[in-house]
DNA sequence: GATGAATGAGGATTCATTCAT
DNA sequence: CATGAATGAATCCTCATTCAT
């Protein structure tokens, strides 16, 4: 259920002046988006916010009570709860594990890194330890699920002994780990990765489905055990 | 050179009142680092990291100018420039680029991402855009050098016939992004992993070498080409 | 043309809140020329101005972006650029050189030195090297067109034969001085003239001009030569 | 009384460490007299008072218990009790109204305008509002000898007929205001005098003298009765 | 005595929030 | 509904004063 359904009615009807009316919610959402997940949240001002969905200070306080339910209401309304809706895509999927794996990094992608809601992953990062209530919202809505997906993916791969045996408990992150990071890359003013050499996210996300598949690869040579480091200094 | 190495001097002479003069920058910029990497920069207040040091709000101006300053020399201090250090170990490392690899990750966990130190990495995903300046440095201090060091294991297993052929410019993504989530996974209160499942660091990092190992090893098979997602939707 | 004149316009008209908007520039300025004068700069709370304008702190802020602003604005707003209207009004002057000096002096206290913006040359004195550029301003603005113009008029009297030959660059402080110090009188708690003999402005001003016109008259004996004096001790 | 001597044994014995010792209240009082004058009372810094004579913040308030009470010090211990003496010097004064007036504006320079203890003039000028048992101090001290001083010298020219009769309430500051106008030219930054024209105090007595000597003079012409202004418009 | 590290009350400034228009 | 003037709690920072060494 996203917020934003609450106040933005998607019918076109009604003049110009009217759907702005209408749209404003919206409108200070997305503002608030860019600024919180630009600046994070105590750096933002609501004035900015205001400002930059075009109404006055007063106005923003007429849709949300506070600062703070702002915050909220924004990452509440940018995250994809589509995991359900995914989780059924995967159901019929027809095709290789690697595929299957291939086709969730590129959809994962496509339909919210490349979006401005994964802004909403920094924030979190940020201000987690400041909203614990919505990183419990976090956990249940995005991690959990998204694990679970992630998990189902790999299960059947090694189902179907195209993917070896793996420790499902930490394999997710083989494929969860690349994408947070490209996602934290485009949203951290260039503390990731080089800013001297761009970081193409497709060509990226291919590389990054090469080594691990790969590495998760049934038919591959088992990787040489990780032997313990041989002369580690203190 | 170490920031507080200027003003923390380990002898423990001196009477009380002196000794901690010495020891007060150090102490403030430990608190601050713990607060800052907690709460962020605006939401953190100069009172409370005062507390913390067990001093009182004025003491902490006398060693730093200004809040700024602080957050300041709070990123320089933790900045590890021990890159140089570490490529001096690695240029006469002998072994298989697997355990260099090895070698690599776990020592950069045991020296940086287990530290407190690590918790800069989150702070400048959460402030690069507020102190431009500091990202600059870390880019120079940091990301660079960082991924140099890791650019010349690529290449020496490449050259070594150990690993296939990669684009380095991506590859270094590969054991990049693996640290970074796992350092981010520690700072971020539970908002990159399951919270009901504990990440076991070494475990999570043997997972991480376990796939991208296999998947970089030049005797593996290859992965089958990343074939273009067969049916995805807009 | 005035700083206040920007924001304070004249007519009554809109309701309450609107009304003091356009009011409260000229009051903060008025309420902080009055403790500004009294007290000095830096011994003035912002918090006391605006108390004193009937308004809380914040709104202080609102139209003055710090207290030294609020300073420079409340100088720059008192200081009367009058003086070349003035000098029109010098130059078709129909009378004695006495009536003239008589007639600057009256004006000069009806004009200036009665009202509250006299008190802006206590302020400067007081504050001119703690704001080196208001010093600089009022240097152009006042100081250099008041003597311009009393030289002016002086010349004028020496020319008609009416005034002795004088010193244009001294003796413009023998009407100089009895106007500042007569101001200063006004500012300064009682520390300039005796506090149980009231010093009646008027009556002050007729005795300076009897003793002044008197001594700078063409056709009174001259002065005596000034002789060393015959003892003075070390 | 001087307070100083309280402190300041004028004895040179001693050697050179024991006499610095020694001096320190003349010293700070020294160093706290030019901040004052120079900077006002609140926006002087105690360090720096304590900086300029060479010891640290502690030491201030070894000698004195608190920064006003310095300021009371510095204030008295610069006030010249000497008008007594001077009215002495006076009774037996041989010479003309003339001479006598123009050795006492000459003498007051010498001895107190042109020493740094007439800052105290400024001094009180801005602080007095805010010290107000020093304001009636230097009523007592300074404003009420001084006029006596100065009415007793004008009345002996008016009985021996060199000065025509004057009301003295006012008379005296014929004398006082040329004389205060001068120190304050001194001391406040050029915003009593044009900044481009130098004053030279000598040069600048002796005008003064020849426009008010000639003023009260009992032979010279009366001055034109001050007719009130013929056209002073409001 | 002398020092200067430490203190904390006090003051400038910001900004989320309110509310009369 | 929308506005933006006004508010005042919260926060950074200063500096007179204290006191252990």
């Amino acid at each position: 259920m996203s917020f934003s359904k609450l106040f933005c009615k998607n019918e076109p009807g009604g003049g110009k002046r009217e759907r702005r009316k209408e749209a404003r919610p919206g409108e200070l959402l997305d503002a608030a988006l860019d600024l919180f997940v630009e600046k994070g949240f105590a750096a933002t001002r609501v004035e900015e916010v205001a400002a930059r969905a075009g109404v006055s200070k007063g106005t923003l306080f007429l849709y949300f009570p506070s600062k703070e339910e702002l915050f909220k209401a924004v990452v509440r309304e940018n995250i994809s709860g589509r995991f359900k809706e995914w989780g059924e895509e995967f159901q019929t999927f027809e095709g290789t594990g690697a595929d299957m794996v291939t086709y969730c990094m590129n959809a994962w992608w496509d339909r919210v890194g490349a979006t401005r809601a994964s802004g909403i992953t920094k924030l979190m990062m940020s201000e987690a330890t400041n909203f614990p209530e919505l990183a419990s919202f976090y956990q249940q809505e995005v991690i959990k699920p998204g694990q679970s997906l992630i998990r189902r993916i790999l299960q059947r791969g090694i189902d179907r002994n195209e993917f070896r045996p793996l420790d499902l408990d930490y394999a997710v992150y083989s494929l969860i780990a690349p994408m947070m990071f490209l996602i934290l890359a485009k949203h951290s003013g260039g503390v990731c990765a080089r800013d001297d050499i761009v970081l193409d996210p497709k060509k990226y996300i291919a590389s990054q489905l090469g080594v691990i598949l790969q590495g998760i690869s049934a038919t591959a040579a088992p990787a040489p055990a990780t032997a313990p480091s041989p002369h580690l200094p203190t």
